[in-house]
DNA sequence: GTGAAAGCGCTAACAA
DNA sequence: TTGTTAGCGCTTTCAC
């Protein structure tokens, strides 16, 4: 597990090019004040012997790392149901990579990986986190913030206490959850529900806030607690059709939970969209392709959210004039399918 | 972006327990042949300053990193479409925490990622590495292996080039193909079809040679081509009712395959299972417990695979005796559901 | 514009 | 058992 090929160092390629240390140091990092003909010789023994700067020994004199921390809190195993961690995922990696930066994954499973990650964090080996906690009582981006390391949220973080100046990554819920109401009310639905996702999850709340904005009053009764999974969408489905059998029209948190109610309506005899139209929210391929009928759905843009994410990290402080809001909200649009 | 606070040095941690560096340094790595008493005032005073060891300048001196990366070649966003991915990367971190080794994350785009990531490994930043590779004519594996670092594939790799002494981690893909397909001929199934994988993935091929082990020639004319996709699934099975309308099982290669076969037997008026026996492979839950009706399938313990996956390159040496079989195949079982 | 020299914080011989 | 010392490979003043 150790290296074997022992790498040529600056020295070697100090030697080759004619030139000293410094100077090759000078030309690896950009060449600036360096005169173009030693910068070429240096370019042409670094490319002869293969060099590769060592990062360990870049770090200890710079004090960075060019790596960035992804952690991702995943007390359920819903994080890993979905395509959505994976994507957020590639858009990060994208933009690390354009900016020579490393990712490295933090996955936590419960409290004693907390400890560690705060170890992590604290001890300066990476130069900044993102981090995606689901919880609103989740106790990582406390522990997080504590351990002064520039960090970036995905999605809007939940907790009580008076935390300022928390910058985050967010899609717009709330907005998304309008638009997915208002469609309906426009198709001339009059008893819209509505099928919440887990409350604990700030994205949840938000949907549901934006059921209310339209429903108002209302909706209140058609609202119908649910998970953000399929089965969670069944019994919320059942609950809602024995309790306001006229329902013509749900709008799910999300995909799964329509899935879930769409399975329902279809034992229950009742027809999609013509007797219930549905709503769902992620646009979620694998899922809103294939129900029956395909979903009509909120999408967001969830790679762009982790490209912002990382870019945030990266050039924060450059981009930011002070009092800048700290949350950045991205849009959502409507996918309209055969479901309502 | 830069750490802020002067973080304490060994050299701290010394001067406040009254002892030497060195000696610091052997308590913080084990303690091993220090004095009781010593070790317990190291220990109080690395507490006390919150003490924790620079990574960087401990790796320029062992020349040890205590990171793997995980490298993801992705030139479809297939990968993406999947939970498969995040599974395997749940088992693998499980596995490198519990030997406190980091996760780098390297997800590649097309060619120009593979110089990216044949520097970064060559480089020598890490101990290791974990490499997905899909396609049999990815040049990745290769561009790694000549990087020199230990590296364990995840997946049958499936390049021509005489290259042994392969370490890799992977399902029984054949095996679980050959129990779904005996399976479906235990309940009097005569005339089994076979939807394939994209058949430059070696998964798909083992299947496939999975399904013609039980069905030999007889199964010839039934074997569909498909990619892996719902709509390839659609696609195949169509085909496979004009040419064989008298069809009465399906074997697909995968989950997402099986679902879009699914459709086009309603679609054409065949009832499941009845009519047409369906059997899918990977139990991707959130496809397989949402078809209609639900999935019967082969199930690969993927969270297993990125375990042992990392088991192998951490511990590699030590369990290997020469000649041990590069390859590590682990088991399917079937999971009965409705389909068939 | 270029080079010489001083560390960054740690581990690993080697001495004591 | 403990301390002393010499680097690991690099960046960065500071002279030249």
């Amino acid at each position: 597990m150790t290296d074997t090929a022992p790498r040529p160092t600056l020295e070697a390629v100090a030697a080759r090019a004619g030139v000293s240390r410094a100077t090759v140091s000078r030309v690896v990092n950009g060449g600036d004040g360096v005169r173009e003909p030693l910068v070429e010789r240096v370019r042409r023994a670094v490319e002869e012997l293969g060099y590769v700067p060592n990062q360990a020994a870049r770090s200890l004199v710079t004090r960075r790392h060019d790596a960035v921390a992804v952690v991702v809190a995943e007390p359920e195993t819903r994080v890993f149901a979905d395509p959505f961690f994976a994507l957020q995922l590639r858009g990060i990696s994208k933009e690390l990579t354009a900016h020579d930066n490393q990712l490295v994954l933090l996955l936590t499973e419960g409290r004693d990986d907390h400890a560690r990650v705060g170890r992590y964090l604290a001890g300066g080996h990476v130069d900044g986190a993102l981090v995606f906690s689901l919880h609103l009582d989740d106790p990582l981006p406390g522990l997080i913030q504590r351990a002064g390391v520039p960090t970036v949220f995905g999605g809007r973080p939940g907790w009580s206490d008076g935390l300022r100046d928390v910058v985050y990554v967010d899609s717009d819920n709330r907005g998304g959850a309008r638009d997915a109401v208002r469609h309906l009310v426009g198709l001339g639905r009059t008893r819209v529900a509505h099928i919440t996702g887990a409350l604990d999850q700030t994205s949840a709340v938000d949907r549901l806030e934006g059921f209310k904005d339209v429903m108002g009053d209302a909706g209140r009764e058609l609202v119908v607690r649910g998970d953000f999974t399929p089965a969670g969408g069944e019994r919320a489905m059942r609950e809602l059709l024995d309790r306001c059998p006229d329902v013509d029209a749900v709008f799910a948190a999300n995909d799964l939970t329509a899935a879930g109610a769409l399975r329902v309506l279809r034992e229950r005899g009742r027809r999609v969209p013509e007797d219930v139209a549905v709503i769902g929210f992620d646009d979620m391929l694998p899922i809103a392709e294939q129900t029956d009928p395909p979903l009509t759905t909120v999408r967001q843009d969830i790679e762009e959210m982790g490209r912002l994410m990382a870019r945030l990290l990266l050039h924060g402080d450059e981009e930011t004039p002070p009092g800048t809001p700290a949350g950045v909200v991205l849009p959502t649009t409507l996918v309209r399918r055969a479901s309502a």
